[in-house]
DNA sequence: CATCCGTGGCA
DNA sequence: TTGCCAAGGAT
């Protein structure tokens, strides 16, 4: 009997599989569902490499999920910043919640699927990864990987439903956590968007883009959008070794987040120009920053001694800023604040 | 199905 | 420098 897709690549993930900190050696038993949740909820269009540490700060501040149900939100949220999309973080804080409830992770996809911040793709992660059970594991390297292999010519993301059927039909019943792992290392070092190391695939013989003589040019996909540009103000305002700092409206643009105050500025418009309070300000400089779907210019002007504004606030002793858990763009509004 | 939601690395 | 891309989810 010939060997299967399956085989082959799970024979390839034995002998090449990347170590991770979230990661069971293959063939040694499954992680904890904690770190496989914890990890692939960090890992959503994140690189392996920005969730390294954080995933490693997690663990050693919540080592559990009871701990993490514990938290206070805000904790969570400053604890992620910098890892981005922070919906991710206030979903973990409930989903947390809901599993201590519970007192165990749920172990079907049906039931994964229903907590806070587990869609369709983290479901089958976990249920494949922690729990041992066949599910269809499909992320962007998988479809990515299938749309090659079977030469699938439909544009993304029109093609998912094709993309999953085909993925269904390579996915076997036993590892299947192993051959999601090891469809998805393929993805990021071998069969990868640009440029796919094809003479080093254990999938190479299968492959029909490869047969075809341009597997690069697949998955096809819709083309993209221009961003738009929108500008803003930020606005330091300092006094006596403190900073100003608000918690912006949970939802939005970098929601739920602690930030310096601005004008409004959004996705859909640029700000007032409004400073929070009469006074002397002074620009430091501009910070350029791209969003998903918008450019920003974001004008950082500073006011020393400046008095209370009005509104919910707190000032922040600058020494310790850092533990403020400003998302990156008011990170580098707040360093450029400081350089001048 | 389309839109909104971050960030950093890389060619 | 600019655009592309990454272990997606919620609405």
């Amino acid at each position: 009997m010939a060997a299967t897709v399956s085989d082959n690549l799970l024979d390839w993930y034995d002998a090449h599989a990347r170590e991770l900190p979230w990661r069971a050696k293959p063939g040694t038993p499954s992680p904890e569902p904690y770190r496989v949740w914890l990890s692939e909820v960090m890992l959503q269009q994140t690189t392996v490499a920005a969730v390294k540490p954080y995933f490693e700060a997690f663990l050693a501040r919540w080592p559990n999920v009871e701990a993490l149900a514990s938290a206070p939100e805000e904790d969570v949220m400053a604890a992620w910043a910098g890892l981005g999309y922070y919906s991710r973080a206030r979903n973990l804080v409930k989903c947390a919640r809901a599993v201590a409830e519970l007192g165990h992770f749920p172990e079907t996809e049906s039931d994964l699927r229903r907590l806070p911040g587990l869609g369709a793709y983290t479901a089958a992660a976990i249920a494949a990864i922690a729990f041992e059970k066949r599910a269809v594991v499909v992320d962007a390297n998988v479809e990515r990987v299938v749309a090659r292999l079977f030469a699938i010519e439909e544009p993304l993301p029109a093609a998912r439903k094709a993309i999953r059927i085909a993925a269904d039909a390579i996915t076997p019943d036993m590892r299947a956590g192993d051959f999601a792992q090891a469809m998805m290392d393929l993805g990021a070092t071998i069969c990868t968007a640009r440029d796919p190391r094809c003479l080093l695939c254990p999938l190479s013989n299968a492959c029909k883009a490869r047969a075809e003589g341009d597997p690069g040019r697949l998955p096809v996909k819709a083309p993209k959008k221009a961003k738009p540009l929108r500008q803003g103000q930020t606005y330091w305002m300092e006094n006596d070794g403190a900073v100003w700092l608000v918690r912006r409206p949970g939802t939005g643009i970098l929601g739920g987040m602690r930030a310096l105050p601005d004008d409004g500025w959004n996705a859909r418009s640029s700000g007032s120009m409004q400073a929070p309070s009469p006074g002397i300000w002074e620009s430091a400089g501009v910070v350029r920053h791209t969003f998903t779907h918008f450019s920003l210019e974001l004008t950082v002007l500073t006011s020393l001694g400046a008095s209370q504004p009005d509104g919910q606030g707190e000032w922040w002793p600058i020494d310790s800023l850092d533990e403020a858990g400003l998302p990156t763009l008011f990170a580098k509004a707040a360093r450029l604040a400081q350089s001048g």
